[in-house]
RNA sequence: CGGGGCAUAGCGCAGUUUGGUAGCGCACAUGGUUUGGGACCAUGGGGUCGGGGGUUCGAAUCCCUCUGCCCCGACCA
């Protein structure tokens, strides 16, 4: 019954890949540029976006961060100062060599991130303790020369939200960067239902530059993981590359520590492939463009019911998302469908036989479930509704998570596993990055995070067998 | 960036083997009948066959080249 319902949808079990594109092109979130690995995110795609950002931004400016904006373009010499940074961008640097016909005396690296040339500003704006924290965040574009892209989990420009802070203490640099992490939790669980496994990166995995690097790792409907946020304790590498000193209380002159943490369109990506199903997008309802969409069976009635579907969809528009689908050259049956695809959490059917009970038809998009309410009741159900399904969708992806993490202690176990089922497996790791290279090498998976939530027991590394008490997950990803 | 595949109307495809001047379904436009899970009839519009170059009297078809997309690896949010 499924796979009659949306012909334009490759099966997921088919071709997950296929899937996902069609999925995003049928839905139009998004569509391909002309330009290499750059995408358009169309209007529908974009107002999700804009959900994302608003409900993030809230959080911002509640745990008292700022918004700013940095240009786009960074010297090259002023990119170089930190070493280990800019041997982990080069490879996808996008450069400016010419200003109209005239070649730059320097050229100018387009952002893949701004580190540096916000360093290179805190510099001049913090001079004493007094000037501490710096709390600020930049909601931009950046770009990076990817080699193989894929809409929205890998674009060679995407647009983020990047956090910059400065502390005067190493301690308060740490809690930063777990409270946004923690920041970063609550808004992929709560809004997106998204659950994740929250963690540390390993060495080899963090950020270039950054002393830690913290992140929330969610898992896709195919067993791929997909890194969902990170967070970075940068130390003092920036601060001493950049020369961001503060005259302290007691009369030093000290380096500044310093965090950032961001998250970026991929989020998207995240929640078609978590969510979604054969018939397409399943959007939570939180950040649900449209939460509910009312479509009328006009049958030979067409103006009572258009009548009756007004004065409902009036009442209602002040309170959530909705749209009123009236478009005559479409059957509802053909609505319903598309609705769907697109992921519209709740549908609204109303019919002369609705009208004449006083009653009016509601759907799931979440579990397909059909019932039929009161009139009089439809604001409240209609909320109530709308939480269950926010609810449901989440409980559903972290049992799916929680099913897809595996407690692994033998390494020919792990290869088959991750071979047949993916998912997270959960491992002893004795801390040496030779053993997380073989793990990669032979299976194909990577140390996604060594998560915060488990317990430290003592077991044997998955590879070498050196007693250890690290727990780390592994998996492929995205 | 390596290996493989694909590119013909908005979408899905046929035509390419064997060169002869482009077709089908859906979508779109107009009119009418319809409307509780992708309605039907009639009429109509839409193509530099991904771009460039070559072979040929003649190229969607053969050759070269470039670009984009998909899959598998390496690199990454």
């Amino acid at each position: 019954m499924e796979n009659d319902f949306v012909k334009e949808i490759t099966p997921k079990t088919e071709d997950f890949s296929q899937w996902y594109v069609d999925v995003i092109l049928k839905a139009e979130l998004a569509d391909y540029s002309p330009v290499r690995g750059c995408m358009v995110i169309r209007p529908y795609g974009y107002a999700l976006w804009e959900n994302i950002q608003q409900l993030l931004d809230d959080r911002f400016k509640a745990t008292g961060h700022k918004n700013a904006y940095f240009p786009l373009f960074i010297p090259e010499s002023l990119l170089q100062k930190e070493a280990e940074h800019v041997e982990g961008f080069a490879p996808e640097v996008a450069w400016v060599t010419h200003g109209g016909n005239e070649k730059l005396a320097e050229r100018l690296a387009v952002r893949p991130t701004s580190e540096t040339i916000i360093c290179n500003m805190y510099s001049k704006w913090i001079k004493s303790w007094r000037d501490l924290p710096v709390l600020i965040n930049q909601w931009c574009n950046v770009v990076r020369w990817e080699k193989s892209t894929k809409p929205f989990l890998r674009t060679a420009e995407f647009l983020w939200q990047e956090g910059h802070t400065a502390h005067r203490t190493k301690e308060d640099a740490e809690e930063e960067a777990l409270r946004m992490l923690e920041v970063y939790r609550d808004f992929v669980e709560t809004d997106l239902a998204l659950p994740v496994v929250t963690g540390e990166k390993s060495d080899n995995e963090k950020f270039a530059g950054a002393s830690k690097t913290y992140t929330i790792e969610a898992l896709m409907s195919d067993g791929r993981a997909l890194q969902a946020g990170t967070s970075h304790n940068l130390g003092q590498h920036f601060a001493k590359a950049y020369d961001i000193t503060f005259l302290d209380q007691d009369g030093q002159l000290k380096y500044v520590w310093q965090t950032s943490w961001g998250i970026t369109t991929r989020l998207i990506g995240a929640i078609v492939m978590v969510h979604g199903d054969d018939r397409g997008l399943k959007i939570p309802p939180t950040i649900a463009p449209i939460q509910a969409v009312i479509v009328p069976i006009f049958g030979r009635q067409t103006e009572l019911v258009l009548n009756k579907t007004n004065e409902i969809f009036t009442k209602l528009k002040t309170e959530v998302r909705i749209e009123l689908d009236d478009r005559d050259e479409y059957t509802p049956g053909w609505k319903f469908n598309e609705w769907e695809m697109r992921g519209v959490p709740v549908r609204i059917e109303i019919g002369p036989k609705d009208i004449q009970k006083q009653q009016v038809v509601l759907v799931r998009r979440d579990t397909g479930e059909k019932f039929t309410v009161s009139e009089p009741e439809l604001l409240s159900c209609l909320k109530t509704l709308l939480n269950e399904i926010q609810e449901n969708m989440f409980d559903q992806a972290k049992r799916f998570m929680q099913e897809n993490i595996r407690e692994i202690d033998n390494f020919d176990e792990f290869k088959q596993v991750i071979d047949a089922k993916r998912g997270f497996i959960k491992t002893h790791w004795c801390g040496n990055p030779e053993c997380e290279k073989f793990v990669k090498e032979q299976t194909g998976a990577t140390l996604r995070c060594i998560p915060f939530s488990e317990q430290s027991t003592i077991g044997r590394c998955i590879v070498c067998d050196k007693e250890s008490n690290i727990i780390a997950y592994f998996a492929k990803s995205y």
